[in-house]
RNA sequence: GCGCCGGUAGCUCAGGUGGACAGAGCAUCGGAUUUCUAAUCCGACGGUCGCAGGUUCGAGUCCUGCCCGGCGCGCCA
């Protein structure tokens, strides 16, 4: 699938070229400075190995090692094993036909066959010096121009049960979706935020029955029901459940008149899913996540109609006195076929109904293109099973992509499971806390310390109120635990560690907010207005640490790009790190340069204009990780 | 038993369709320095990429077998 992405998109921007010989890429819309410079590249290179082959791929990428320039075509190797040809002269015959005077150096051949790009400081100059300033107010895209393709996509994320409080296991998908749904919606695509939680099944006649017992007048004001623990108002119902039998009866009935839509049960199971609902927002609204919440109950009717059509049309056989849909390629332990329940023999509905129920609805109300689902490892046969029903009963078109976002589990720092001593789950507001009370002390022992020890004095200058404190803890908090989620391989399981996410050294969110604070104080201290700093005055990239830092800024386009290509966050996370380091060492008293008392007032403003994108550079990289950036630290 | 996913430096992890000597952080050791927020920068140390074969000019990456760990495998979600 990577690999048919890849074609698309490089034919797409073949397709693309403008009589002006420039590429009116996904990143090159007018007035937008800065383009994509790996695309630009793989469209050159494109054009040049066409005339060997129409078919090759260019292979153009960043350079492995910096020492061989700035990016690098592989394409030369291949090409000759086809051609039957030495991979030099092919690379040769390819550096000769390329015409890319305007960005690069001439292009090296080296090795077995690399051809090698080296940036011009210039025209990185002259891309930087375009990219418009700021604006006042609303999002700050860093010149980087919406995709002229927009899709209409659902990304399934968080959905919670609404019969419990969110736990840590939530807590993956909700960042791991939003993340994905951010850097879609920045390409320019129309995504819907899917909160599909667990309201229905017998676990709510439960819940129904226990509410009549303990709030009896939750039918008079059912907007005025406030539970304070859920989990616990559950762990009690369910104790009840199992010792008492004249509770159980009352259960069982409250589910049977909640599937006949008896009002007054409808409107206590409303009110409690209201009130689990807001739970749920409390914690999304801290985490700064947006949903549009819809619950399995939503496709009751629609379930019943989708499961005729299948039997009606052949698709959905009965076994075992269970209707099923039978799907090449599964098999059971005993090497039976494995088929997709899709109504069980008791006439009941179950996952996969209520899945197929709302692809229908995705797919034909919504009118949704690409479908993710972003939900743990564990359920990859399920959704294997339930893609493969949806192609084959007709409900998923070939032209709508069906994509299980799968992610691994959150363990303990030893590798256990992550739980309680008592082996139960964890709360995810607990969780949060947890990191937002780690996040305070590293603030609190970083900002100044009341207790006077030796290095008062420079501290003192910035000592933060105690509500700064709190401020800045809350977000440094939460930052790091999404931070350290998203910086790693999704596939895989990662071990919680509290110490090192909200360690203010390393690949950290603690380490890149303080990096852009520490840019927005120069800004300050200089006593300029980014904003206003644009046009007027050339961006000189004289040192190597200039260069180094402009090359890093430049490549923020093509990694949003590939990040949401592949959907793999930890791209991203890389590279803010990446670019954070380079402004380091170029503001770094020894190697870097002076800043705001840089020799020259033209230095200054060009040097000032490099902190200022690179300050936008992290802020649009870290918003688009769903983390808030600090003015302050 | 079958299937899927992992196994990379002491630790935590990156490694785009096979490509240039396998990268980073932490830890350890050494250096810079009284500062443009040092919450920094530079350097050193450290790896038979689970094992064994194979394909290839070239394999951490592809193929086969095996070892270890995790997950999943008909009426839960």
């Amino acid at each position: 699938m990577r690999t048919a992405v890849l074609n698309v998109g490089i034919r797409t921007v073949l397709l693309r070229r403008g009589p002006s010989g420039g590429i009116d890429g996904v990143f090159g819309a007018e007035g937008c400075g800065v383009r994509s410079i790996l695309k630009e590249l793989t469209a050159r290179v494109g054009e040049a190995v066409a005339r060997l082959d129409p078919q090759a791929d260019p292979l153009v990428r960043p350079a492995a090692d910096e020492s061989h320039g700035d990016y690098q075509s592989n394409c030369a190797m291949s090409l000759a094993k086809k051609l039957g040809q030495p991979p030099r002269s092919v690379a040769e015959r390819i550096a000769a036909a390329l015409e890319v005077s305007d960005l690069c150096e001439p292009p090296e051949v080296a090795g077995p066959g690399f051809i090698n790009f080296r940036l011009k400081a210039d025209a990185m100059a002259h891309r930087l010096a375009e990219v418009p300033p700021a604006p006042a107010a609303g999002e700050d895209r860093v010149g980087i121009a919406p995709s002229d393709a927009p899709e209409k996509v659902v990304v399934d994320l968080s959905s919670p049960n609404l019969a419990k409080e969110m736990h840590v296991g939530h807590l993956r998908s909700t960042v791991i979706g939003d993340c994905a749904a951010r850097i879609l919606e920045f390409l320019g695509h129309d995504v819907i935020r899917e909160n599909h939680v667990g309201d229905w099944g017998t676990q709510f006649g439960m819940l129904v029955a226990y509410l009549r017992r303990t709030h009896p007048d939750v039918l008079n004001r059912p907007d005025a029901l406030q539970i304070a623990d859920l989990e616990a108002f559950y762990v009690q119902a369910k104790a009840l459940f199992d010792a008492d039998a004249t509770f159980k009866r009352e259960s069982q009935e409250a589910v049977v008149a909640l599937q006949q839509g008896d009002t007054a049960t409808r409107r206590i199971w409303e009110a409690f899913c209201n009130e689990s609902l807001r739970h749920c927002h409390r914690i999304l609204d801290r985490l700064n996540v947006r949903v549009v919440d819809r619950g399995e109950s939503y496709y009751n009717d629609l379930m019943p109609q989708v499961i005729d059509a299948l039997e009606r049309d052949g698709h959905a056989v009965e076994s075992q006195g269970a209707l099923c849909v039978f799907l090449e390629g599964f098999k059971t332990k005993e090497g039976e076929p494995l088929p997709l329940l899709v109504r069980k023999s008791d006439g009941g509905f179950n996952y996969a109904t209520s899945d197929l129920a709302t692809l229908v609805h995705r797919i034909r109300t919504l009118k949704a293109r690409r479908i993710i689902y972003v939900v743990g490892v564990t359920q990859k046969l399920h959704f294997e099973m339930l893609f493969a029903a949806a192609r084959k009963c007709g409900i998923a078109p070939p032209e709508v992509r069906l994509e299980h976002l799968a992610f691994g589990s959150m363990l303990s720092r030893s590798g256990a499971p992550f739980k309680t001593r008592e082996g139960g789950t964890i709360k995810l507001k607990n969780l949060l806390d947890e990191a937002v009370a780690a996040a305070r002390a590293v603030v609190e022992s970083a900002s100044g310390d009341e207790d006077g020890d030796e290095g008062a004095a420079p501290m003192s200058k910035r000592a933060l109120s105690r509500e700064q404190v709190e401020e800045i803890a809350e977000t440094v908090g939460l930052a790091a635990l999404k931070y350290y989620d998203l910086s790693h391989n999704l596939i895989k399981d990662y071990r919680f560690d509290i110490e090192a996410m909200t360690s203010l050294e390393g690949n950290t969110a603690p380490y890149l907010l303080y990096a852009y604070a520490r840019i927005r104080a120069i800004g300050r201290r200089a006593g300029v207005d980014f904003a206003t700093l644009s046009g007027s005055s050339p961006i000189l990239l004289a040192h190597p640490t200039e260069q180094a830092l402009a090359r890093r800024i430049l490549r923020l386009p093509e990694v949003i790009e590939q990040t949401g290509a592949e959907l793999k966050p930890n791209l991203l996370t890389d590279y803010l790190y990446d670019l954070s380091k380079a402004f380091s060492r170029f503001y770094d008293r020894r190697l870097g340069v002076r800043v705001y008392d840089a020799p020259t007032g033209e230095l200054r403003v060009s040097r000032l204009r490099l902190c200022d994108l690179t300050a936008r550079s992290l802020k649009l990289g870290l918003s688009l990780l769903g983390i808030r950036t600090l003015e302050q630290m």
